[in-house]
DNA sequence: ATGAAGCGTATTTAGGGGAG
DNA sequence: CTCCCCTAAATACGCTTCAT
């Protein structure tokens, strides 16, 4: 079945009429005749009763034609998407971010990469930390942002170090935490701990730093902005990159005997062909002036926080641990 | 180069309707 | 009732395009 016969019987179910249903396809009379001869030996019977005036579909006919038209208006549909994706005016960038990675730290570059690609259509979407490379690799979305602590990747997918950041504690201002200009790993094991869904960075604070103790599992939430809502409650205590915006009602503190720091890393799948806005995309993360970023959202919380690097404490823990993933 | 498919022109076939 | 004209659909034949 050929998408010219559909197109015709569709046109002359609608008139039922060949000389006028040809003229609407601008071929001839004849020319449609064939085609409809042709649907019909494929088919299997007579789509039309040819009855001059009273011309009228057949069973079959009125059988195949939503069907037919369905198909039309597909073909159609998807001629008209492959015109405007060839003009670019929907192209669509899908971005998963882990739990604990901030979309703030990502206007900038989507700003760049539209005023590259105008129309573009940027998804951000939230991923688990176990799950992210598999959305990768299934195509589901073309690029993600992660933690260093994720640890190992697929042999397919290839990772970008964009930037490295600190780790601190968010708590709720006017708490007994936020009186101290550092928290300690002890504080954290007596506090009321909020935790990320299938998070990489809380996996990796949890099992070398803390061996399961810290673990006083309060309220959970699938990501930066469900904690912080809690965390603003004084609900409970929570980790927080340095690269991500704080709550009003909340603050930002130094662990003061552990230096916590990971990379964030863009990944993509390697080896396939990238799209124009992927490509792009990369190249704007690769490029972008992330330590600047980083020291803006410094200067927000560093009022609050004090300075990040660990901060002789009354009664402070002998040794300070670092860890960098 | 060749064959298949689509299409166009010219012609044929068939039915409806009006005039004589 | 018959003939003629008009309209609609089908057929014959040839040309063009395209894939192999």
């Amino acid at each position: 079945m050929e998408f010219h016969q559909v197109r015709y019987f569709v046109t002359l179910a609608k008139c039922m009429n060949f000389t006028r249903a040809a003229e609407q396809c601008n071929i001839t009379q004849p020319a449609l005749t064939k085609s409809i001869q042709k649907l019909e030996y494929e088919l299997g019977g007579a789509l039309v009763f040819r009855e001059r005036h009273l011309s009228q579909l057949t069973d079959l006919g009125k059988l195949m034609l939503p069907t037919l038209e369905r198909t039309l208006l597909a073909v159609e549909e998807a001629r008209t998407n492959a015109k405007k994706f060839k003009r670019k005016k929907v192209a669509t960038l899908r971005v998963a971010l882990t739990p604990m990675i901030s979309a703030s730290i990502l206007m900038k570059p989507i700003a760049a990469l539209t005023t590259q690609l105008p129309g573009l259509q940027v998804d951000l979407v939230d991923a688990e930390s176990s799950n992210v490379f598999e959305g990768l690799l299934s195509g589901d979305v073309s690029a993600a942002l992660g933690s260093s602590c994720i640890g190992p990747t697929p042999e397919r997918i290839e990772r970008f170090s964009l930037f490295g950041e600190r780790v601190f504690v968010a708590c709720a201002e006017g708490s007994q935490m936020a009186e101290e200009s550092t928290v300690t790993l002890k504080d954290l094991r007596s506090a009321k701990w909020l935790e990320a869904i299938d998070c990489e960075i809380y996996r990796a604070f949890r099992e070398h730093l803390c061996e399961g103790q810290v673990a006083q599992p309060g309220h959970r939430g699938q990501g930066l902005q469900h904690l912080q809502h809690l965390v603003s409650a004084n609900l409970g205590v929570m980790l927080t990159p340095e690269h991500a915006p704080a709550l009003p009602d909340a603050v930002v503190r130094p662990i003061a005997d552990v230096d916590f720091k990971h990379t964030v890393e863009l990944f993509v799948v390697g080896g396939r062909q990238y799209s124009p806005a992927l490509d792009a995309f990369i190249k704007i993360c690769r490029r972008f002036d992330w330590q600047t970023l980083l020291t803006k959202a410094q200067a927000r919380i560093a009022p609050k926080a004090g300075p990040f690097t660990a901060m002789p404490r009354r009664q402070r823990d002998p040794e300070v641990v670092r860890i960098t993933a």
